[in-house]
DNA sequence: AAAAGGACCTGGTGGC
DNA sequence: TGCCACCAGGTCCTTT
């Protein structure tokens, strides 16, 4: 669920409900997420308006006068806005209640995500200091992949993966951009050239971009239903579809492991 | 410095 | 129906 536009989406619904809301109590009911959740949150929080919400990458920040919290979704998180009083289900670790009534509440069946707290300039922690360009703003070039790129012998796939380098490219639309940039995903990434690499990024703020208006759609009922309708699989080309015909009509998907994450490819599409 | 693999977790699916 | 192997939208950490 959490690729970038359902982080998006995520975020754009917290600030639709909780722009400028205090905060009333915390709940952990369970603090084994990815790291363990700060113990002293409820106290720290208690009281506290939020000023702003922001998302870098695949983290949401939630800023407040004594400091941010940082939140990542990991593989299987989620945050709704609900009223405090709806039943707690399987796997809702979190909840920080507001005024109002209103609960932000945090659900992880897998646990990979995490909440913590700084009360240091939120851009200097660990986690958010080594993060790569924003795919969508004016940093991601060509030039820039092509350049970062130079030294790098891994698979071009995982090198448009790598939060390092450009962050909220997931696994699906890794596969989706370097189909559309006719890229095989084994190409190792200094071998790809600086047109390529501008081919490239034009389909990765495309494909972002157009997720993220999907992910719109998501956003009016955010606060109501699910909210996991498989939006996107329409736009797919070929994440998933291995045995299929591509759209091509010349060759069937192909799937293949790398760095140990499934990866779809048209090999008449995408040539080595 | 870069690359490869393991680690963290639970739930769903498909085979036998 | 039960059991089991395998897979999943992420990314940090350790080892090579």
């Amino acid at each position: 669920m959490p690729e970038l536009p359902e982080v998006e989406t995520t975020k754009n619904g917290i600030v639709h409900n909780l722009k400028s809301k205090t905060v009333k109590q915390v709940i952990i009911r369970q603090p084994k997420l990815r790291w363990p959740v700060p113990e002293h949150l409820p106290d720290t929080l208690a009281q506290q308006t939020i000023q702003t919400i922001q998302r870098r990458g695949k983290y949401i920040l939630l800023t407040f006068p004594n400091g941010h919290l940082i939140s990542h979704l990991g593989m299987s998180g989620s945050f709704r806005v609900l009223p405090t009083q709806t039943p707690i289900k399987k796997h809702d670790h979190i909840d920080i209640i507001f005024q109002d009534d209103l609960c932000l509440r945090y659900h992880d069946p897998r646990r990979f995500g995490c909440l913590l707290w700084t009360d240091q300039a939120v851009e200097q922690h660990k986690l958010i200091s080594v993060l790569g360009v924003e795919p969508l703003e004016q940093d991601l070039t060509g030039e820039y992949l092509y350049k970062k790129s130079r030294p790098k012998r891994v698979a071009i796939k995982n090198f448009i993966m790598d939060s390092h380098i450009v962050v909220g490219v997931g696994n699906i639309y890794a596969n989706e951009a370097l189909f559309l940039a006719n890229i095989h995903p084994s190409t190792p990434a200094q071998k790809v050239g600086l047109a390529q690499y501008e081919k490239l990024v034009a389909h990765i703020k495309q494909v972002l971009a157009t997720a993220i208006q999907q992910g719109g759609t998501t956003l009016r009922d955010f606060t109501n239903a699910d909210g996991q309708a498989g939006y996107f699989q329409q736009t797919l080309h070929v994440y998933g579809k291995a045995g299929e015909q591509c759209s091509c009509g010349r060759a069937t998907i192909e799937k293949i492991v790398i760095g140990q994450r499934a990866s779809y490819f048209c090999p008449a599409c995408q040539p080595i």
